[in-house]
DNA sequence: GCCGTTTTCGGCCCGACTGTTTTCAGTCG
């Protein structure tokens, strides 16, 4: 599906041009929309050209329809190219610099010809820039420092370490004396894969006490640059520059303030879009009746002087909106407002539906615990089975399993089991996916386990269509319950095996193999957007930790964050099963 | 540029903070 991702970043880039072109921002952020679209598409975009289905995609109109087509015809677009032609490319680059914004760049371009990030910085040294309106001298040592920052900046952070920032900063501001409420907000509340920054809401006991908080916060140890600071909000950056935003409001207004900054920023739109047609306004500082909001009196870092229809819950803003409660994770804009309309949302699972782990590994391949003490980290964990699935032969450098061994381990396993009856251990093997979808053991040994997880961990760089034959190949097997870690993608490192997911699915929800998502914060595979797609086909799903050690089963918590992103109920996961339901359908293969 | 169960034209979400200004534009989320 590289043709929707060409698409998805030509989008991008149109939209950026023109920002830089000083265009309408509502053109600019139809194609930002359509990019984002693209992104996310399950299926290829040329089926539906060919179905000529291209304007029945919401978000899709004419203009954008039409480049679409050329580009499927012809792998260019005139248009984009016409536009490319009148602003500089070395200008994009320049739209990542915090603090710098398009008509600034358009600024230094059109009266210094400035066209590259090399030359701003040159401009900046050399004074250049200085007697521009606008300019001064606070505003050029910034971008200066921003520069700076980008060249050492990490980038996106995993969620798990966002996750560990995040609490360590929440339990600190939870022990204020002056401190009430404090929540994380944000993509990481969200359950994205990767955080750009951390955003804090809190509220003080008393509405007095916003800046004493802010400046405590802005004073912790690991601050290294405070961005900003007034009475309501602060931002700042850790050693390693990272981003972490707090905003304090009073109590009252905690729930509108904590719906308002977990966004995401298309749900926000969507919900004020739908506050202003019942007659309302939506603001981080509650939802108000219009008439009421127009009247009131208004002064910065206070809420306004009217009566709020709601603020102090996110439950209450959504029930006044004529909504169901919208989860967190569910906040994208892909449908949830529609169906929260229509009381149709899923119940979606929770992290205490999980009853078991079906993928980690011991002492006997590359994992650092032994099966006895990986039981009882499950047991600790209040699981009713577990599956032990060490690393087939293949895997030499993790010490992947001899046939011999295999069955060693099995009994091994078996044994082990007779010990604990509080759970239910299934003997199983992570088995390598070979590149052409054969299975690395042969049938009759693969018939000695009780549970089989089948992985691809080499030969990720193969064309879609081989690729497809591989992973269908191994979901058609008659030994394996589950795919694990399907497309190989690891979170920023490396790219996902090409795969005609509709193929994929089809074939799995006909061979009753479920689909892993692989909770591991580096891999999270499948995603959100395929494991939505994937239980829609009626493929079932299997969340698992592929734990090494004791201390990795807690990352069950990202996989959940992924399946709840993805729409999931308990129903569609093979891990909510009990024992007996979860042996029937292991059984029902064979 | 996209959209429409009042609309095919005229809307489209809103506030805080900074730096540059004497009332506001740009940027950010």
């Amino acid at each position: 599906m590289s043709l929707n991702n060409d698409l998805s970043e030509l989008f991008k880039n149109f939209s950026r041009l023109m920002e830089l072109k000083g265009e309408s921002v509502f053109k600019v952020i139809a194609f930002q929309k359509v990019s984002r679209i693209l992104n996310d598409m399950t299926f290829d975009i040329r089926q539906a050209f060919e179905k000529g289905e291209l304007d029945s995609i919401e978000g899709i109109g004419e203009s954008s329809r039409r480049i679409i087509s050329e580009f499927i015809r012809t792998g260019r677009s005139t248009e984009f190219d016409e536009v490319a032609t009148t602003v500089p490319a070395g200008l994009l680059p320049m739209l990542d610099i915090q603090g710098l914004g398009p008509k600034t760049i358009a600024l230094f371009w059109k009266e210094k010809g400035i066209t590259s990030v090399d030359a701003l910085v040159k401009a900046i040294d050399d004074g250049s820039l200085k007697g521009l309106k606008g300019v001064g001298d606070k505003k050029l040592l910034g971008i200066k420092e921003a520069l700076e920052r980008m060249k050492n900046a990490s980038g996106r952070l995993r969620i798990d370490e966002a996750m560990s920032i995040a609490t360590d900063f929440v339990e600190r501001l939870r022990k204020l004396p002056e401190v009430a409420y404090v929540e994380y907000a944000g993509s990481l509340r969200r359950s994205r894969e990767t955080i750009g920054d951390v955003d804090l809401i809190c509220s003080g006991k008393s509405p007095d006490d916003g800046e004493a908080i802010a400046k405590v916060f802005t004073q912790f140890p690991e601050v290294s640059k405070i961005l900003g600071q007034g009475t309501t909000k602060a931002s700042i950056l850790t050693a390693r520059g990272f981003q972490i935003d707090i905003r304090i409001v009073p109590q009252e207004n905690f729930g509108a303030a904590l719906l308002y900054f977990t966004g995401s920023k298309e749900h926000n739109v969507r919900l004020r879009g739908r506050a202003i047609d019942q007659g309302m306004t939506l603001n981080e500082w509650g939802l108000y009746k219009q008439t009421d909001y127009d009247k009131a009196q208004k002064k910065t870092g206070e809420a306004p002087d009217a009566k709020p229809v709601a603020s102090k819950t996110e439950s209450d803003v959504y029930r006044k909106l004529g909504l169901q409660f919208i989860a967190p994770e569910m906040r994208e804009d892909r449908g949830e407002i529609d169906a929260a309309e229509t009381d149709t949302l899923p119940t979606l699972i929770e992290l205490s539906d999980v009853r078991g782990d079906l993928h980690c590994h011991t002492t006997a391949s590359d994992g650092r615990h032994t099966i006895e003490q990986m039981v009882e980290a499950a047991i600790e964990m209040g699981y009713a089975f577990l599956a032990i699935t060490d690393h087939s032969k293949s895997q030499v450098q993790a010490h992947g399993l001899s046939v011999e061994r295999l069955l060693a381990h099995v009994k091994a396993i078996h044994d082990v089991g007779r010990k604990y009856k509080e759970i239910t251990l299934f003997a199983g093997c992570e088995v390598d996916i070979l590149a052409d979808g054969r299975l690395d053991y042969e049938d009759e040994v693969l018939a000695e386990l009780d549970f089989i997880v089948a992985s691809p961990h080499h030969a990720l760089t193969q064309n879609e269509a081989k690729a497809t034959d591989r992973i269908v190949r191994a979901i058609e097997h008659k030994y394996v319950n589950v795919i694990g870690h399907p497309t190989g993608r690891r979170v920023e490192v490396r790219a996902p095996l090409p795969l005609q997911f509709d193929r994929v699915f089809k074939a799995a929800a006909a061979a009753g193999t479920a689909l892993e998502i692989n909770a591991n914060a580096d891999r999270l595979d499948l995603n959100d957007v395929n494991a939505r797609a994937a239980a829609q086909a009626g493929v079932k799903i299997s969340i698992n930790t592929d734990s090494h050690d004791i201390a990795s089963f807690p990352d069950m918590r990202y996989g959940i964050g992924v399946a709840r992103r993805a729409w999931l109920t308990a129903g569609d996961v093979i891990n909510c099963m009990d024992v007996k339901a979860l042996k029937k359908f292991i059984a029902a293969k064979r």
